[in-house]
DNA sequence: ATCGTTTTCCAAAGCGCTTTGGATATCTGC
DNA sequence: GCAGATATCCAAAGCGCTTTGGAAAACGAT
């Protein structure tokens, strides 16, 4: 059943059928009601390749992700990203299209898409210190929202990002209160903007209490378990082991934990633990009392929320670029205490 | 740029460059090099809407997922899912559209993708028993591929499996080899269709060797780590405990452990650990030899192969339905060992 | 009754591509 | 040199919707 259909079934033009489905105002409210119980009748259903041809919108938004052998994008972190986004999309009538592609031809998707008319915006995915994407993206003129932000990037452009420098130093100073004085860092890849911040916060916080950071005590690499085991247990077997340890999230984290039960300490004892925590649906710091202390914020929140801000952006209700910088908050959980007294 | 600016410039017919650009035979060398040159040079790419109302095709496969406030779909094991069959979409010229719908709407989302067209195809995530959506899709006419099966479901229809009833078997067989006698189940919802299966394989290898199953020894619910550790605990601190435990993915496995430790027991010693590992690429089980003892099946192979499958019989190059099933592979890792001397 | 509005509807022209059904030009073999 | 095949190209008709620019009908005020 068609368009065309539909209005000879029921002696209308092509024009009123779609007017009176569309909710214009130049249509009987008579024959509005007649022709809406008719498609419903026959179940008429607007073919959506015709109409976007025809509105030039697409009713769908993009997500690039690319898929490299070494970071992992496609991550735990990425699905909550998109079932927020999902979510708002799927109020406001729009879906979202999925591109997975090596990360060598990222550009040329972001150009593809808007060239052939695939979406009405895209999400920026995981952005680096001065990100090519966002000037690129500017310049196609296609409407996009960055999910974080690009440091030393001058394209004016919208955003939203946690306070990631603002978090490490709270989760920092928190543990310098608790009288920690070495400390190890389990961080994300240092390219990524937010992990940059992250350290930024770190060395910040002990800096201004004169501590010197000690490099054999900072990592960064993919967040895996893996990653934070190998790294926890190299610095616990290593010469001076930190008492404290910040990690990325929460994966890596259990990698932590690992390592030091394994070697019999007691997490939130003899080595506090403090890491970054999206708040994943299915992979929750704990039911009811967090395991680990944490600065927290809810990734699919802010999916949600970058969908909206995009919606509004395409919908032309905004247009000058909108930022917004969440605040983590700090959870306290079982993994972190008083330092222990020195050896 | 499009079409018709392009074949006025190069005075030609939009027939002729079309079919130039489309590798149709009846053009000449010549003049195909001629239009290739000028649509690089021109940076010409046709319209994705147009040609999609052209040719009824949309190069795109659609992905459900509901969101219900109880069962988390949209997790890891999803993400990993569509990072696999993204590639294989990418490779051919596909993409992936994704709906988030509320779990009540979900048939009728089904339809809407159908009757407006907007898909070529969908995958099927997480079949539960009797899936309703199966003999609907099969009425819709519109092909699809399930990403498991659906006991009692008696229309035709393509999936690929692993099977879940062996690789449960299997684990159940070697921990009995091992001397365990006294089980703890923490599965998946079994509602779906794989965690029903788990359960038949669990329980036949437990009859096979006149084990009675413990009904207060298995656990069925949401894969998250804090159930994994409350029915764990629920389970050691019972009148009989366990001495091995079989869990349904890694995620759960995790609270297992911890329940485990946090009683001062040791995994692979006090209490052996198996669990189904689906091979996700940012939370390996381990870096090297395995940490838990698992049945292995990677799904993000399985989302490479169900694309691959959908994509060939949206092309119909495959006609009857096709099923593929995977043996999980058994490794061994640190997790188990022989049952403890009976206390 | 008449003229200007307003309401209600329609025919037709896109949107940018593919594809059908020729038309014209170029080869064959004899 | 010519009929028949073959290669090369084109005009025009879709695909199924939206939207423009009226036309016809109904209405209101004089």
């Amino acid at each position: 059943m068609n368009l065309r259909e539909l209005s000879d079934l029921l002696g209308l033009s092509q024009t009123t059928v779609s007017r009176a489905l569309n909710g214009y105002p130049e249509v009987r409210e008579a024959t509005r009601k007649r022709v809406a119980e008719a498609a419903k009748a026959h179940n008429y259903h607007p073919n959506t390749r015709a109409k976007s041809l025809a509105t030039g919108r697409t009713m769908s938004i993009g997500h690039v992700i690319p898929l490299s052998s070494q970071h992992e994008m496609v991550n735990c972190v990425f699905s909550d990203f998109i079932a927020g986004a999902g979510e708002s999309y799927a109020r406001r009538g729009y879906d979202m299209r999925v591109s997975v592609v090596d990360d060598a031809e990222e550009a040329e998707a972001y150009m593809r898409l808007a060239q052939t008319g695939k979406v009405d915006g895209v999400i920026v995915h995981g952005p680096r210190l001065d990100d090519e994407r966002i000037p690129l993206l500017h310049n196609l003129g296609l409407p996009f929202v960055v999910h974080g932000r690009s440091t030393n990037c001058e394209t004016p452009y919208s955003w939203l990002d946690v306070n990631n420098r603002s978090a490490f130093r709270r989760a920092t100073d928190f543990l310098l209160d608790l009288g920690h004085r070495r400390f190890g860092l389990v961080n994300g890849i240092e390219e990524m903007d937010f992990a940059h911040r992250r350290r930024d916060g770190y060395t910040s916080a002990l800096q201004d209490r004169g501590i010197v950071v000690d490099p054999a005590l900072t990592h960064a690499f993919e967040m895996t378990e893996p990653f934070g085991y190998a790294k926890t247990c190299e610095m616990l077997d290593g010469d001076a082991p930190p008492t404290a340890i910040i990690a990325s999230s929460l994966i890596p984290a259990l990698g932590v934990r690992r390592a030091v039960e394994e070697r019999g300490l007691v997490m939130g004892k003899d080595v506090s633990i403090i890491c970054f925590d999206d708040a994943l649906s299915y992979l929750p710091n704990g039911a009811g009392s967090p395991i680990f202390t944490a600065t927290r914020s809810s990734v699919r929140d802010a999916g949600r929320r970058c969908g909206e801000m995009l919606m509004d952006q395409i919908e032309g209700q905004t247009t000058d670029p909108v930022h917004e910088l969440w605040e983590a908050e700090l959870v306290v959980g079982g993994s972190t205490g008083p330092a222990p007294m020195a050896t």
